[in-house]
DNA sequence: CTGTGTGAACCCCTTCACAGCG
DNA sequence: CGCTGTGAAGGGGTTCACACAG
């Protein structure tokens, strides 16, 4: 907050659930601009994909002031922006730990190089797997060899597909390699040092949400 | 204890928050009834798993009073109380819709059985995949197909997993074959009708999280 | 004396409402 | 006049602190 100016609250205050929605409106805006939008207001940007009008106002506020007073945002503007903010500035290479079912299919998703985010590497112990490629080509090398590689590939991002007790090592190898972001598929919670981001993707979790609601369906609301 | 009387709270208004929380607290309490802990506070719960004693205890609240005081929580007990309340009595058998790498593999997660969730079908529109099986053994059928199989087998909840442009579908497939709970991988939202529960996996979203981590991260926040 | 259950305080996120700019 | 940017209000969720049960 220092060399900030007083006005600008800058990037450093927005939440966690801010930053996630901006994924979500730069989807809406490709998603606009390849229907030939030019410019569009919070508004109806709001109301076609169920979103919070004053939301979206405000959390581009904590990064700056991207619309203009009677017209609204230009779309290809505004994209541009939230990539800018989002660091997805060049294609983000990315490493998959684990190469059982889980982790191939996660090297091989076609989503991941359309939204930026190039699997490059796939790791495991398994002898039997060393030196092969999924289906979609992506090399497996021995998880010793992850420091090495991470340098050389220039990987910035560890997606951890293992068993649940292996997850914790991994996670650790990855920092021990450089890595700072980290995507973990392992169910439990992974601890890593500061500086070090981890997000969690919890199957289990999120399937219990889903029994508790078909246990309770007779009362609870739809969303 | 004994009825509803005004003063317990009930289930209907506990959050989303809480009763994600709820599985994680299972998952921690079936860990500790493995090491042999017969019975433990919320202290030394919050303790050990990174979590917040007083949280713990209020989200308890919502379902009734599970502890003794000066003592703490039966282990085992405990956990068969979130398991009756997450309505995980018996495994929950699965349908996963889209049997392309991230289908199969979701199909074949070992975690699923673990946990008391049981792939018993994958559906696909492929000609070439109909009538075969994934590597795990669940068989393969044809998307019209979907509201006999959900009957005969007892489906309870569908994961979709297929490209964003035919999630909105297939949610609808779901719903018209009598699903009320849906795990969503493809990127974007879909709507469905009031009483049933979609929750979205959004790997874009976490990923693009990271990415603006790895962007700001000289002052960002650790976890 | 220990640890639960719980009102109250606190804090953050969301939503409202409007001043003011283009 | 329309829509952004934004202080203020509102609503939830989290954390605190303590009465009280065992």
């Amino acid at each position: 907050m220092r060399e900030r100016t007083k006005g600008r609250p800058g990037p450093e205050q927005a939440s966690e659930l801010t930053t996630n929605r901006l994924s979500i409106y730069l989807r809406c805006l490709d998603h606009l601009s390849g229907a030939g939008v030019r410019t569009i207001s919070s508004q109806s940007l709001a109301a076609q994909f169920g979103l919070n009008a004053a939301q979206i106002r405000k959390d581009l506020t904590w990064f700056g002031e991207f619309g203009v007073r009677g017209v609204g945002y230009s779309v290809d503007g505004l994209a541009a922006h939230l990539r800018q903010i989002l660091g997805l500035g060049d294609p983000i290479r990315i490493a998959v730990i684990g190469a059982g079912n889980l982790g191939q299919a996660l090297a091989d998703y076609p989503g991941f190089p359309r939204d930026g985010f190039v699997p490059v590497a796939l790791f495991d112990r398994a002898a039997a797997k060393i030196g092969k490629h999924s289906r979609g080509g992506v090399p497996i090398y021995h998880m010793k060899r992850l420091p090495a590689i991470v340098r050389k590939e220039g990987i910035r991002i560890a997606l951890v597909a293992v068993p649940a007790p292996s997850a914790q090592q991994v996670a650790n190898a990855a920092v021990a390699a450089g890595l700072r972001a980290i995507l973990n598929f392992a169910p439990g919670t992974v601890s890593v040092p500061p500086g070090v981001k981890v997000k969690n993707v919890d199957l289990t979790v999120s399937l219990e949400g889903l029994a508790y609601h078909l246990a309770n369906a007779a009362h609870a609301k739809t969303q």
